[in-house]
DNA sequence: ATAAAATATGAACATATGAACATAAAAACA
DNA sequence: TGTTTTTATGTTCATATGTTCATATTTTAT
């Protein structure tokens, strides 16, 4: 492995910065489920649909996300394999170990 | 999978907060090579012994290094497998893809 | 056209965070 | 004991972050 340089390590701090947040995790876990729309998803997680909206921006700015118009509902999901991967081993290590 | 409770969110944000920073990244990517001490790892990361060893505090609290002293040094090792594979394939998330 | 529904955005506020500097503590050695 | 080396801790400061509230935007239905 080795020190890796300044450049990778301010992209890997980035994504782990995005997950680093109570109600992006929960998001995201819903997430996990399959597609779903902003206000199914607040609704579920718990926080009002302009905190989950803030959020979603945040997890699509990291491209974490995607989201289609459906009519007047956006619907929301996981862009990315890698982050179910990553998201999973850390709950492996949160839960039990 | 479904949504995770509040607390398992709550522990999993703050080990990916954990691995946020830049500094501690880099620590880590040293620490991944085995272990070695404060002073060498501050001079290959490139930062002053001072906030090494903050940092190494907020790894240790994390539980995700650990030191044992020798002499006047102290050294450190990652404390946890996890770490080095959820820190890995977030390096493959970042590198390529 | 107007109103209602769903989502996004902007501003303001409180809290958290990392960096830098100074100081303390622990161990080795004269 | 006193001094030096190595690491840890405390404090201050500037900046970043998440939430709330108010407002804007987009689409559908009347």
């Amino acid at each position: 492995m080795a020190l890796i340089d300044e450049g990778d390590a301010v992209r890997l701090a980035n994504i782990f910065k995005t997950l680093s947040d109570p109600s992006r995790i929960r998001l995201i876990s819903v997430l996990l489920d399959g597609e779903i729309n902003v206000g199914s998803l607040a609704e579920l997680v718990g926080i009002s649909e302009s905190a989950a909206s803030h959020q979603l921006r945040t997890l699509r700015q990291m491209r974490l996300v995607s989201s289609r118009r459906q009519g007047r509902q956006i619907f929301y999901k996981l862009n990315d394999a890698h982050v179910a991967d990553i998201f999973q081993r850390g709950l492996d290590h949160v839960r039990h170990d």
